[in-house]
DNA sequence: GGAAGGTTTAACCAGATGGTTAAAAGTAGT
DNA sequence: ACTACTTTTAACCATCTGGTTAAACCTTCC
């Protein structure tokens, strides 16, 4: 019966990345993927035939969702800075909706570096940075960005959006302690993060 | 015997903190912990009782040097802006001696919520936004830094240095791609960092 | 040399874990 | 109702893992 077979299959998989998300591959347990499904643990095995097969299922699902939305930076359409304002405004929220992604991708990539080392060189990143550099010839110009710091400033980029959710844990303690919410912090952050970077492009 | 004794202990401490960096509390076996110090894995439980022992002292001295060289920020001796050069020139060399832990720790923080709580919240941070506040009440004002935006302002500094060595993986693999070196990125980031930073406040 | 102390080892153990098997239960077409 | 098929289950297994035990081995001091 098709219809039960995709739910019971998408049930196992809801329930595997719960588990993964939180306690990783070494820490999460076949039996309480079962469990949380509300299945028999032999039942993972029949849909899934291990569990690094499960994990790598949930893991590729999971990555592929945190490097959605950088399409829009090749766009023609958007200035240099109103792709900096889209990007903040966007990915931030695709990470408030998925706040353990970080931790978790940046957990696993340390576990099996070769892994991610694939996902990456599937990217051409010399023909990013190509294809940006003609796009906005005058800004970059403007802006002193050179093939040479061009890293320095994407990294920065990056850092100032996934890291907040990265040290998550460290950093919403800090913001209760002096009253502020977690989820306020983010929200403001959409605005602050890009005039940041567009500030110090200036 | 002292000597021997302290020795094997620091041997074994060693042993333990290379595995536990690599492979996390999960991740790593015991018996991979003792075949690393060359000895018998009844002697790890001879030293440290259990391997939860074995991971706290291990994790308590890894943590304690991240967050070193962050006293210097309260020093009075230093303006603003030699603050944040400072911050970037001692922090980032810190991190290139042992790149692997921001990972870690942002890994078992994850992993252990509690315990970072705990440690977080031993530091007064209301008390420290407090003095840095009457410390540089003219550059707070000139840079329009409140009470509101500080957290903002901070962990933008902080994401800055931590981030490329959390996901240097990513990193350095897409470094490499376009023909430069992790190293070589970290040491023109000392600079970059602090006039990112100090040009974002103007 | 031998008693007393700490140190190191080999062998062992209970429990957990990923994975298997064979049979029962359900489903659909005839 | 019967057959062919997929889905689900309980029971089981080999291996791994953290941890223990009891005996051997040093060192030191008398």
């Amino acid at each position: 019966m098709v219809a039960k077979d995709r739910q019971t299959e998408e049930i196992i998989f809801e329930a595997a990345t719960e588990e993964f998300i939180h306690k990783g591959m070494d820490g999460a347990r076949m039996q309480e993927i079962a469990d949380r499904a509300g299945i028999n643990k032999a039942l993972l095995h029949y849909y899934y035939r291990s569990k690094e097969k499960l994990f790598n299922a949930v893991f590729e699902k999971l990555s592929g969702q945190i490097f959605k939305k950088f399409a829009p930076v090749l766009d023609d359409n958007l200035s240099f800075e109103e792709k900096i304002r889209f990007f903040y405004r966007e990915h931030l929220e695709i990470l408030r909706k998925n706040p353990r992604l970080p931790a978790f991708i940046l957990n696993e990539m340390n576990r099996n570096p070769e892994w991610m080392k694939k996902l990456i060189l599937k990217i051409d990143i010399p023909k990013v940075w190509e294809r940006l550099e003609s796009l906005h010839k005058e800004d970059f110009e403007r802006y002193h960005i050179t093939r040479d710091n061009f890293p320095q400033l994407m990294t920065s980029i990056v850092a100032l959006s996934v890291f907040p959710f990265a040290a998550r844990g460290i950093f919403s303690t800090i913001l209760e302690s002096m009253g502020y919410d977690f989820d306020d912090y983010i929200e403001k952050r959409k605005i602050y993060a890009a005039d940041f970077v567009i500030n110090a492009l200036r």
